[in-house]
DNA sequence: GCGACAG
DNA sequence: ATCTTGTCGC
């Protein structure tokens, strides 16, 4: 039954091989560097939706760094092919994500993204994914733990555990909230593991996801009740 | 071989 | 992610 679950079989084995080292092959590519906070002007937010078994609706929100005013909002429906696989993520939202990129106006300095960056199988997830095929700095923030173990933090805002996967940090167990269970940021691409606890920190506002997740899932379900596929 | 497994 | 009621805590 958890083999049914996690969809595997939906995908022909040589296609999970065939993503997986595209993901290896991509990981290669993904860059580390601190996020030059001086710089950055919009922040933006990821997430998608699903309308039943065969839709996804993808939105990104633009905010002005310095105050978390919207700025712009964009999203695209489309017909979704690739069943949720864990590991896999990516090739199901992706492109469907990197449609409504396009679409922007405003690009930002920083994604954000509803999923794990480096803090994956194969140092891959959605949001390194991303970041790699923009070339845009792009970071993780994930409501679950995916690859790795951690510690419990400490119970207070601020409050941090490193994710250690293969004897390597590749993200935090990061506290937003007093007394809330914490969410978990890592580098997508073009970031750095510092600097991502540092944006999920500056970014949040009263609640555990920082805005520009926040407000990007609240739009990805309102709309879901107005768009018609 | 067994268990774990983002959205 | 999605399907869903009441319930606990600030």
């Amino acid at each position: 039954m958890a083999y049914f679950r996690k969809n595997v079989e939906k995908v022909p084995p040589e296609l999970v091989e065939k993503y997986k080292e595209e993901q290896r092959k991509l990981a290669r590519k993904v860059v580390m560097e601190p996020i030059d906070f001086d710089h950055i002007e919009l922040v933006a937010g990821a997430d998608s939706a699903f309308i039943g078994e065969n839709y996804i609706l993808s939105v990104i929100v633009v905010l002005e760094f310095a105050t978390m005013r919207e700025v712009e909002v964009e999203y695209s429906l489309s017909e979704v092919d690739f069943p949720y696989i864990p590991g896999l993520l990516a090739f199901r939202e992706a492109p469907n994500v990197l449609k409504t990129y396009e679409k922007l106006q405003n690009k930002p300095d920083l994604i954000m993204v509803d999923g794990h960056g480096i803090s994956h199988f194969r140092r891959l997830g959605i949001a390194s994914h991303i970041g790699v095929l923009l070339d845009v700095p792009t970071m993780g923030v994930a409501k679950k733990l995916l690859a790795g173990r951690y510690e419990e933090p400490c119970s207070r805002r601020g409050c941090r555990s490193p994710i250690i996967h293969n004897g390597e940090v590749v993200g935090y167990a990061l506290r937003t909230r007093d007394n809330v269970q914490p969410v978990f940021v890592s580098p997508g691409h073009r970031t750095d593991l510092e600097g991502v606890v540092k944006a999920a920190l500056m970014t949040t506002r009263g609640f555990r996801l920082p805005e520009p997740i926040r407000i990007a899932d609240r739009y990805s379900k309102d709309l879901k009740r107005q768009v018609r596929p």
